[in-house]
DNA sequence: TATGAATGAGGTTTCATTCAT
DNA sequence: GATGAATGAAACCTCATTCAT
């Protein structure tokens, strides 16, 4: 028999033998729950089929009927994280606020859901080349989600005049600033002996906003 | 029987049963090459010390002459490409300019050198945390000097009043720096059909700059 | 992930990833009947674990789901020995006899008894020591339980007048008798080709009770 | 080129390229004394051939000049722990003394030289049957030195009138003692914590001695 | 739907021995 | 005679995955 069900948690599709999709998810998220801490601690070759399905409560047979792979356990992971780190930003979204402050809001508010996810940040960085190219893109445009909201906060101020800045320089600025937010997370070894969290984001927005605004002090 | 020999080939040493200092670099040189490329296309995990071994072009029973075990290659490997990415930068550094020019060049150069080694830098990224802890802070340590090389153009330009910047966040900008540089590697997916190696240079070095210098548009 | 099932197998617990506790007897019995007859023939250290698989039926995999170690396989071959031992002496006592009945009976079957386990018990002379520490004391106490039933034979007939022995001699002569019986073990390259097994006991008994016995010809 | 040359150290020829039969012996004494302390500590098979080399003080190319195998060296410690107990015992034999206290007194130099090499005796138990067939009839046929001297004895003492003894238990008496004096080595476990090297001496000697004595009380 | 015993390919590492220098 | 680098078969053990119950 081969693996047909549809259990959806995410654009790819992951083979099941579960026909009730309410019970591939409430499973599912059970197993990312418990593969998230593990690979974050050993690693996701370190980390043993068998230790998942310790973690998460059921046996090893059962795991199997709600993926297909070990690999599908590193992608619904990853995904999963991506997916929270996007939704932790859009609490601050969409308040009719000045591009400026909005800016300011939103990479606020990013790098302390990175702050309260580093691990989880490190462990993108660290094991996303360990997916299957397919399951490696989907993460990344969710990924890309992310930068998507910044370049429309840039271009905004553009438009209304606030920023000061080259129209085509919009998606680099926008990508360098998501990259400056998890660099709290992925040179935490550097940075957290250096500034307190409070401080990083003061200072980043800080020099971030000096280039932004015209020329005024921040 | 302990391995004894003192092979160097940086600031840990790792144990050899072969006692010809000279032989000892030429082999573990032959590692390196051989496993950062193995490392690069398989990821560290997924590559065997056997195909280590076949790459290097000698024994099995040869390769553990010169290593004890295959966290040793991974910590060589790691070590090496940061020495690698350091002597590149190396080149444009001493020469008696302006530091708006040493900066402007440095960063050219640090960026040049990381698009030439981008799969090495990308794995550094993800393999570092398989490593030792101590054996982690040294090849962090190596990481940390390029980040002081730009440290000291800044706090430079700030004593000759080129750099407008508050000396507090000398550090911080010199993180950022590094980070957006090593960005080409690890955003490749993002960056490489949207800009040339030398849009990228041009345009980050203008957003830096006009970040730096006062209030002009460069 | 840590082995953690509890099967019982004597005083030391060694783990196993299955948890049916009868199975793991099952399956430590044939290990044990298969290692033993490798490790008599070969050796422990020449005897591979793949062999003992083979041997036991099942493949390498299925081998390690009942033990953790190669030296785990020793440690029940060898308590099993002893256990066995133990258990063949048992059934000549308990009955109402004299004491230098109950000896002269007693030894006869410790040398039948290691007569038909010969090699085994050679083994035990020849591969305790590759054991832990903590295991060697466990074969070692089983061992010594031998001892302790002809120490009691000897203090009844202490008590009862039919030895003459210093009191403060017993123990040391328990352990004698029991090193003579089992030396038609470990010196049979010395004794077998001069004296039957029945020769032996015979001997061995008259000159033993003519040094027990007060004074009189045996 | 096969080894030929005859290096003597005992009755087996063990092939060496070196012609100069001094040096063999003296190198041969070198690896004896290295060897024997690493197998007492690590067993034989734990032992590793450049290991014995390094402790031998001269490299692993030159320890196979003088042997073929890592078994000859087995052979060689094996053979030389013999020879050595057999010497120590020669010390006080020879003497005109009544059989009696020639008997005394040979049992205790055995012991007090078994004591003084217990480990030595302890890898004889164990690693002996290690050896080839052939080799390990040459160490057996040494030991078996031991015991004639104490058989040899008994025969006197028997001739003499001085012991009470069927003549044709003489063998297995000789082989009792030899391995009595042995067990303070072999169950040395279950004997230090009880008696000193000197009330094992006189315990055992008393015992024995009212075995052979005329029912007199020793 | 859930279980967990069974599988075996394949991973890392060791080490006795050789042989060119 | 001495050296020690090279070899590679083979050792122990792991673990993703299956499938009968």
């Amino acid at each position: 028999m081969v693996k047909g069900g549809e259990g959806v948690s995410g654009p790819k599709k992951i083979p099941t033998f579960v026909k009730d999709p309410r019970l591939v998810e409430e499973r599912r998220d059970q197993i990312i729950r418990a593969a998230v801490d593990l690979f974050i601690s050993k690693g996701f070759h370190k980390t043993t089929t068998r230790e998942i399905a310790q973690a998460s409560k059921f046996s090893i047979g059962t795991l199997y009927e709600y993926i297909s792979t070990k690999e599908d356990i590193l992608y619904l992971v990853c995904y999963d994280i991506n997916r929270r780190m996007r939704e932790g930003l859009e609490h601050v979204l969409g308040r009719a606020l000045p591009a400026d402050e909005e800016l300011r809001l939103a990479f606020r508010r990013l790098v302390e859901v990175i702050d309260a996810m580093d691990d989880d940040v490190l462990l993108i960085y660290q094991e996303t080349k360990s997916l299957t190219r397919e399951a490696m893109h989907d993460v990344l445009a969710k990924e890309t989600e992310i930068t998507v909201v910044f370049a429309d906060i840039l271009k905004r101020g553009l438009q209304e005049g606030v920023f000061r800045l080259d129209v085509q320089d919009v998606d680099l600025m926008a990508e360098n600033i998501v990259v400056l937010a998890e660099m709290w997370a992925f040179r935490r070894w550097a940075l957290r002996h250096k500034y307190t969290l409070e401080q990083y984001i003061e200072r980043q927005t800080r020099l971030l906003l000096s280039e932004l605004l015209s020329g005024e002090r921040v």
